[in-house]
DNA sequence: TTGAAAGCGCTAACAA
DNA sequence: TTGTTAGCGCTTTCAA
């Protein structure tokens, strides 16, 4: 049973495809038809149960109305949260998202890339480092300009982005810990994203803490796992976990060995999802609002799409959020240790 | 910078657009092509960064090559992973994967289905009831033989459906847990989701195991909290959540109220997911391989791509997955109590 | 107040 | 070995 074209309508109702396409989308020039035919052409459109066929429309305006979101990871708690604000603001503004996730895989971030050139969709958001590492190859696909926005790293120069600025947090986190007497500061994570690691440097800079470094690779389990083992083993007193993920792996880890959160060694992670806040204990987190970095670079994306020529690189601060994964040492530090 | 399109490019290349068709196609007849035209025009394209507009070739087949899958949720870890497994499985069938979080609200669910009906995806994989609660409705739009698949719920009657037998791994619980000297065994569920509570119910009868039933709506954050006290107020020894997100919420807000897990009060999880490995304690669950039902369902739906008229209802066995959130009372059954 | 015709970019069948 | 033509379903002038 074949889904019937305006074509078909218009014959049946006795019209040529040109009226029926004018009432059924309400066209100034629908005022002009006779009220008989127009009723006559809604009513045979909904007995018929006829639908537009959007591929036909798409061709028409170069346009489906869909964004496309090329992500490394969909299934872990902050890139979750983030697809699913994202494919709300699209919707608000009469978009789809097309979620395309690639396991970190370069090659298959620029086969994603794809979708943008065949015009399967409108523009395209990426959670990448591409725009930063593989810089050449990108240009010579997209010229800045197009409708492609990175998220999570600002400064893609050049290139449209939206991400996040971790300074405030992690500067608020650092004189949180030095008033509570927790100066062994050690940040786990993934240091080709080098964002997070340069906050990081930045603060034990600023309040002179000597940085302690451990290095593993996204979607590598076994060096995560490695990388948890050397921390347990070196126990420094507190330790920046790069996702609210790679916090739970850890603490979780470091549980079966026998060492307790916050008790034995203290974690902080980073993001402060609603995960985080459901952990055995809630944690304390310097906060990534997925809310804000969706909305902004949808906004963006628009723009762009909007013809806007201007590319901008919009940083959102972070914030603490105080949770019960951190130790406090000194009682007249209990500030608002714990807020639930 | 517009990019180039088919005829362009056989202008320049100095033949017809059909020729040019055949040989970035590769097409059979591709070989009776002379090998100058033939590299000159795959030159040509790579200079000009020729990509062929999908919105035509769409439109020529009739088909996106898309896959939607609607869903209330998808930020959730259950989901989430769910997401990531269908778009695996899709991309390797040669699908993309649009996803459309509908937050459990009935009318955007059917909008969603508007999708399908213009034929923006060339099928729907649907985690919903209303093939159940709204039959008619849904028949209005469309009939069985659809490309229509319901996930999680089997026996949508006629329609296709693909989803977990809850009874294996709920008969392998109570088993466990009375051989563990634990009988007052309770449910959390959101019971218009009635598989769940049959398969409990069913366990509960065989096992001689009075039911207590502690309901709230999925989306109703309020309601899951009132329902959270309620099992705080009543302690049973051991409460069955209808989700890992559930788990969490529950153990999370029985902690601040000192109530320990397992120590006080035990926790079963449906689901299964990694994050059920990470929680602190790990959980104890009855496991839905997301990445079964991800396969079987895009199998289902493909074979009615593909015009394989008879609909299937599929059903995937649970299991039971041990953690750590099951107070363990008799010493002799501690078969295979912890695994990690 | 309505209809006819052209065209969006591509492909498949048929000619040459 | 290559070109011509028609058409996928819809919208938008322009003409009647």
């Amino acid at each position: 049973m074949k889904p019937v074209s305006l074509g078909e309508l218009a014959a049946r109702a006795g019209v040529s495809p040109a009226t029926v396409s004018i009432v059924l989308n309400d066209r100034p020039l629908a005022r002009h038809v006779a009220d008989k035919t127009r009723l006559r052409i809604r009513q045979l459109a909904a007995e018929l149960n006829y639908r537009p066929n959007h591929l036909a429309k798409a061709m028409l305006h170069q346009s489906t109305r869909t964004i496309g979101f090329i992500c490394g990871d969909i299934a872990t708690p902050y890139y979750a949260e983030l697809a699913d604000e994202l494919a709300k603001v699209a919707e608000e503004r009469g978009y789809r998202l097309m979620t395309q996730p690639t396991r970190w895989d370069i090659e298959k971030e620029f086969e994603a890339l794809e979708l943008l050139l065949t015009r399967a969709v409108d523009g395209i958001l990426m959670y990448s480092m591409i725009g930063v590492t593989h810089r050449e190859r990108l240009e010579k696909l997209c010229r800045p300009g197009q409708a492609l926005v990175f998220l999570g790293n600002p400064s893609c120069n050049g290139f449209r982005s939206v991400g996040f600025d971790m300074e405030p947090g992690m500067m608020e986190l650092f004189s949180y810990l030095l008033e509570s007497g927790i100066r062994e500061i050690a940040l786990m994570d993934d240091l080709r994203f080098h964002q997070k690691c340069e906050a990081y440097r930045a603060a034990c800079r600023r309040y002179g803490v000597s940085p302690r470094e451990y290095e593993f690779h996204y979607g590598d389990l076994e060096s995560e796992i490695a990388c948890i083992d050397r921390v347990a083993d070196e126990r420094p007193e507190l330790i920046i976990a790069s996702s609210d993920y790679v916090a739970a792996m850890t603490i979780s880890r470091l549980g079966q060995k026998g060492i307790r959160v916050p008790e034995d060694l203290s974690v902080v992670s980073i993001d402060g999802t609603r995960w985080a806040e459901l952990y055995n204990p809630p944690l304390t987190a310097i906060k990534q609002d997925s809310a804000l970095l969706a909305r902004a670079g949808i906004e963006e994306l628009l723009s762009a799409l909007e013809g806007e020529s201007e590319p901008h690189a919009v940083e959102i601060p972070t914030t603490l959020k105080f949770g019960g994964s951190v130790k406090i040492n000194s009682t007249r530090s209990n500030r608002k240790g714990s807020e639930r």
